[in-house]
DNA sequence: TATTGTTATACTCTATAACTATA
DNA sequence: TATAGTTATAGAGTATAACAATA
């Protein structure tokens, strides 16, 4: 019996090909949050003007309770450091956060989220819970959140705990 | 009783806020998904040099084991057509598709994948499969498994199904 | 030396509006 | 009039590398 295509065995290359509703999971998992992540964009941008990352990075300040460095205020958030200074500055320009020493390390930047932008954060919140619920939730049932939470949590602690960018097993660079 | 901020009765807004483990879903899957795309896309332009998006329009092209119209294939990977219009310039200028026309609708083009897109496609594909079941799969047992493709299916049918731009409540702009 | 953060720069990508051509 | 696709253009975002300052 030669399978050559999708079966359980390993392939020529030695890895195994992802089972079909492996594939499905992925791709639905994949196009579901791209659509998700656009209608909240739009909400966002339409409503009070940022992006989802510049959301994210208020959301965060705002439930660390208060001030961050630049690197805490990154991580999962931005992936390379020129991009956090970029969106802080825009921030900062806008009058929703402010940046200052801290003392105990003088080469960090202690972020801190204004009042303004905790008021931006309190105006935003409704509307994106809105569509959140509208494109998410309203297609789950009660069981299928807490199945949906524990899976992507685990997920996301897994992925956290990746070796970040070394560790690659070859760099097979063959590019075009 | 008056709580103002996180009880199950609506808000001053008439909002119904997300309970805090909706809340975590959320975050959960938005934060595991950014990782799991940054993850795919090193791999896709390291061993590619293709962008997730070009690797979706051509795998599209891969399993509709045809020709598709620029329209056809934009659906859901692509939210304008002018940027539709871009990658398949840049995947047409890499001699991975090519574009002709669409006798039965002359307004149409039909896109084709050549056989070096899909040789492309064939080439990527054991790496990406490896590099989705490090980050995504590794993490989940076989019932995780079972309920996320189920969940995903649901939510991103639901999603596809969603009024698009207009039926927006109210368009409460006022940014800045 | 390693780490924190910034700057300069180049590039990729996306979206809007105006346009052409066909239905 | 509506739809398919392109073009021009402008803006947002990202990443890399070189840099300065502190640990």
């Amino acid at each position: 019996m030669t399978d050559t295509h999708a079966g359980a065995d390993p392939d020529a290359d030695g890895v195994e090909p992802l089972a079909p509703r492996q594939l499905g999971a992925y791709f639905a998992l994949m196009e579901a949050v791209s659509l998700l992540q656009h209608g909240v964009e739009q909400q966002l941008r339409a409503e009070g003007d940022l992006s989802y990352v510049q959301f994210q990075l208020l959301a965060r300040l705002t439930d660390a309770g208060g001030p961050l460095t630049m690197t805490q205020l990154a991580d999962g958030v931005v992936y390379s450091r020129s991009g956090l200074t970029y969106q802080a500055g825009l921030l900062e320009k806008a009058g929703l956060i402010s940046r200052g020493t801290f003392p105990e390390d003088e080469r960090a930047i202690l972020v801190t989220i204004t009042d303004k932008g905790a008021a931006l954060v309190r105006r935003l919140l409704p509307g994106h819970v809105e569509v959140v619920r509208r494109l998410l939730f309203d297609a789950l049932a009660d069981d299928d959140l807490h199945h949906l939470g524990d899976i992507m949590s685990r997920v996301r602690d897994h992925m956290r705990a990746q070796p970040p960018r070394s560790a690659a097993p070859r760099k097979r660079r063959q590019a075009r």
